[in-house]
DNA sequence: CGCGCGATTGAGTAATTTCAAATCTAGTGG
DNA sequence: CCACTAGATTTGAAATTACTCAATCGCGCG
């Protein structure tokens, strides 16, 4: 059940009566998609941020000259969207794409804000989150820093094995910041 | 006054009544630093987050061969640290250390999550900076999947003109993630 | 079966690195 | 105030790495 897996997604971090979460998710619209249906466009407005029950989604953004780069991947239990966009009101400057149907919860900028207001220790919950999507963006910068494309493989593959399965190697080839070319001969 | 940077700082997001602000500064120890000095050594506590009132501070990170990388700058107005060492207790695998005299306000976790519980609306201003962050870091990350290193370099001198007269080349470069030959050759 | 997408392989080209040397600059001590 | 030195920057040349473009291979699906 998908409230059932934003519920528990939650209490990991904070506990909620049944009242508590029943005010939560007043605040999402629930959403179902097919493989390759965007959530966000570019250059149109980044209306919602997006907790993925199930089902994968890329976060895309496209270059001068038309190439895709993968600045994410989102997977169950992730939250996703342009938060550029979101909490700015700007155009959306990358496209959030679904790679598998995918089921989401959604949220505005304002239910989000009107949430927080209602229910204060759900601003614990987003800080955590945000602190860990900080880290995380963190890490990545680390890793285009000091390591090779090599190394930047074989971490990821460590950290998400299951994304092998799951996508073309090109765009995990998008992800690490090399051609598929590159990719394929690393790896062999 | 350093206290009237970092109250002016807080209330560009959240009003505080000057008792507020008292108890906010209550869970903050201050301190000043010469250039060169380190606030958090690779491999031991990463005990503060770190509020910059002035100067300017680098969190490097050195890879195998012992080459340092700039992950980030942090100047008058930030708040930076090993985040990930910082909440989860674990060694620093980052430096940070004073490019300048650089003058600071500091606070431990406990004292983070004490001020958070006595003063929620707290939370929602470290909120507001922690997604402002992952944005940055995010940005950062595209950057260098969409983005030419002399891009990179046009876009950083834009936004941060003044950090091309406080910090040498060889940093801006390690920053940008190219030697400091390449650099030298992209900018002639 | 054949089409289309993804993955691989090869060859040539472009960009970046490394190592070395030369030059320039700012701060220090005499 | 000058000379000196350490650090910073630039330049050169060779070696490495990754990219592009093209061709081929493999596989699943209609």
């Amino acid at each position: 059940m998908p409230e059932t897996i934003l519920r528990q997604h939650i209490e990991k971090i904070i506990p909620l009566t049944d009242d508590e979460f029943s005010l939560v998710l007043s605040h999402f619209t629930f959403e179902k998609h097919n493989k390759r249906d965007f959530l966000i466009r570019k250059g149109q407005a980044a209306k919602y941020v997006y907790f993925v029950v199930s089902g994968l989604l890329q976060l895309v953004s496209d270059d001068d000259k038309g190439k895709q780069h993968i600045v994410a991947f989102a997977m169950e239990d992730w939250w996703e969207s342009d938060y550029f966009a979101f909490f700015s009101g700007n155009k959306a400057t990358m496209s959030l794409q679904c790679l598998e149907d995918t089921v989401v919860f959604c949220i505005t900028l304002s239910n989000y804000n009107a949430l927080c207001a209602a229910l204060p220790k759900i601003e614990h919950f987003l800080l955590v989150k945000s602190n860990n999507g900080h880290i995380a963006a963190q890490q990545r910068i680390l890793s285009f820093l000091t390591s090779t494309a090599k190394q930047r493989y074989d971490q990821l593959l460590k950290r998400y094995p299951s994304l092998f399965q799951r996508v073309p190697k090109k765009l995990i080839a998008s992800y690490l910041g090399v051609s598929r070319e590159t990719l394929s001969r690393l790896i062999s």
